[in-house]
RNA sequence: CGGGGCGUGGCUCAGCCUGGUAGAGCACCUGGUUCGGGACCAGGGGGUCGGAGGUUCAAAUCCUCUCGCCCCGACCA
């Protein structure tokens, strides 16, 4: 590609609405333009690269005995009934009408599409396993899209549905794809970390993402040395316990406005450890008093996972007087009503004195001993870890990073295959339910984690995997007829090898150039000037260390074939 | 949706407080000089000041409404 002919707008300056290193460099170098919020076109450098990065995705979901198919964006709200989704996915959902006001879904996610086909075309357990994907556009009303293309509202994403006869087959499957997708990340020349995670509003139950890591990554990620590693929804932490203390006696202490932990602790000079927060959450209609310690964080999704519930919500201050008979800010589980369900994290011990809400205005009691004036019915893990926790695995010190959730793959079992009637019959002739998985990459996001990952004060270092263009031809100074000569025939001799390569052949000063290059980051770039014709040789210099090479000019052209055929090995 | 901020040539922004000629840099066009890290000289084109209403002799500037965008908190590839 000659640069007087591409349309790669370059900008000398940030975008003033981007945030996020790979959404200004997007931006700056050409590749990116926003119509609207979260709605981005992909320029023509833009959309090589993310063309490259499906290309991978492809190579190893046909590898790893995928098969690709295209389903429709646009579903009718009937199907999204039958799952309960159109109901549960919320306001994310687009959700366009027709001429005749019948209502449609813009696909966020496919499950029922892919599983109202696979329902009525498989019958027999000879059927399966049955491994289908594809690349297709997705839409989600994002609460807030931001970082460009990293939160979009309309993005490509990979998503991949597998169809098994049972658990086990679905498990070697499962397996496969988090092969294949390792080896997708590899090859875009990403470094990332597979952990333990939340499965959200897909539902289903193992399930792990695929986090690049990045210090500007939306996701916390907790890892040990014995190479446990989880999101932040989902880390388990090991309870280190107290030693145990002497009993004391329950007490009411008036507390006069002190409503938060903070408050409180401070006004009785105490830990906030030493502390039960008390939260009441409605699911639904169902009412729940989540206990955690004072110094903790309720996990809002562990406790949703925990209830069964998509999104539990707070009470609010008038649900609260009404089912605990005393204030916001004053909850404790202590003499309430039997029937109110309350749960209480596993960090929280006997033997230890606590200090709880009083159910009553301006007080708080101390001297709480769980198992003596509270009895706790019911114990599971709702809160967040936090750096310096203790390893559920190995017991080591929890480390906190950051990621960019790239890909996430998840067992669903028959959470769409039942309700939507996914039936095969056996070897024996028994109807039995589809076991099924799903197993997304997003691909845009891929493309902006790659940026994040790997770029410098200059711009983008690209790797040969990904890359638009893998050689970068710079010809110093246009007005020399033998610098121009010279360039025109190393170029001709690249796009003859099948080499990909940009020539700018703009009348531009040499810096404005480099500058560009260095900016579009393409791994190789090839300097034609004066200084290195005079002795016969063109500068051959690698984007990503600096170094530079001098080649003969005759051989110039087969050099950076070698290269760059080279550098794609390492990668595939 | 709650809190904060911003809408002025293609881009980055000044002007608004204190109403009276729409400006700068970059980009673009023409001519010339220049050519190893975002050149210089001369000339030139381009703006419903986000939109609507109001106040005023007069509104980019003041008031009201509205739309869009960005940032911080609740979703996820």
């Amino acid at each position: 590609m000659r640069l007087t002919q591409a349309f790669i707008p370059t900008l000398k300056e940030d975008p003033t609405d981007a945030e996020l290193i790979s959404h200004k460099l997007m931006i700056r170098a050409g590749m990116l333009r926003k119509l609207a919020a979260g709605i981005y076109t992909l320029l023509p450098l833009g959309w090589r690269t993310t063309r490259k990065v499906a290309q991978i995705v492809r190579e190893e979901m046909d590898r790893a005995g995928c098969q690709e198919l295209l389903l429709p964006i646009l579903m009718p709200a009937e199907l999204w009934r039958e799952t309960g989704r159109w109901e549960k996915y919320g306001k994310e959902l687009f959700r366009p009408r027709d001429r005749h006001e019948r209502d449609y879904a813009l696909g966020p996610t496919h499950e029922e599409a892919i599983t109202d086909l696979v329902r009525t075309h498989v019958r027999s357990y000879r059927d399966l396993p049955l491994n289908l994907y594809q690349i297709q556009t997705k839409f989600r009303d994002e609460i807030r899209p931001r970082f460009g293309v990293m939160r979009a509202r309309e993005f490509l994403m990979k998503d991949g549905y597998s169809f098994h006869v049972d658990e086990a087959q679905l498990e070697s499957a499962y397996e496969r794809m988090r092969e294949a997708y390792a080896a997708v990340f590899r090859r875009c020349g990403l470094e990332f970390v597979v952990v333990e995670a939340d499965s959200g509003a897909i539902g289903g139950d193992v399930n792990h993402e695929f986090m690049v890591t990045a210090a500007s990554g939306e996701s916390l990620i907790f890892s040990s040395a014995c190479g446990y590693a989880a999101s932040s929804e989902s880390a388990k932490y090991r309870v280190i316990p107290h030693s145990a203390e002497p009993e004391a006696r329950l007490e009411e202490r008036s507390t006069p406005g002190q409503k938060t932990v903070e408050e409180v602790s401070a006004f009785l000079g105490l830990e906030p450890s030493r502390l039960l927060k008390s939260l009441l959450f409605l699911a639904g209609e169902e009412p729940v008093l989540a206990v955690v310690p004072g110094d903790r964080e309720l996990n809002e999704a562990k406790l949703a996972r925990l209830l069964g519930h998509a999104a539990p919500r707070l009470a609010t201050a008038q649900e609260i007087e009404a089912l605990t008979c005393g204030p916001l800010g004053f909850t404790g589980p202590v003499g309430l009503p039997s029937r109110l369900r309350s749960v209480f994290d596993v960090s929280i011990q006997e033997g230890r004195n606590y200090v709880t809400g009083a159910n009553k205005r301006d007080a708080h009691l101390v001297g709480v001993r769980v198992g003596r004036d509270v009895r706790i019915e019911e114990r599971a893990d709702l809160t967040t870890a936090r750096e310096g926790d203790c390893c559920p695995r190995c017991g080591d010190t929890l480390k906190l990073s950051r990621g960019i959730e790239v890909g996430h793959i998840f067992k669903l079992g028959l959470k769409y295959s039942e309700p939507m009637g996914a039936r095969y019959l056996d070897a024996e002739g028994n109807e039995r339910t589809i076991v099924m998985g799903t197993y997304g990459i997003g691909v845009t996001r891929t493309v902006a984690a790659v940026i994040e990952q790997l770029h410098d004060e200059n711009g983008i270092i690209w790797p040969y995997s990904v890359a638009p263009y893998h050689v970068h031809i710079v010809p110093v100074n246009t007005a020399h007829a033998e610098t121009r000569a010279v360039a025109e025939s190393l170029y001709a001799g690249l796009v003859d090898r099948d080499v990909e390569t940009i020539l700018d052949d703009r009348d531009e000063r040499p810096g404005a150039k480099f500058k560009d290059a260095d900016l579009m980051g393409m791994p190789l770039r090839v300097t034609i000037g004066e200084k290195g014709l005079k002795d016969g040789v063109v500068e051959l210099r690698d984007r990503k260390s600096g170094t530079v090479e001098r080649v003969a000019v005759g051989e110039a052209a087969e050099a950076c074939a070698k290269r760059v055929a080279a550098e794609l090995t390492k990668l595939s």
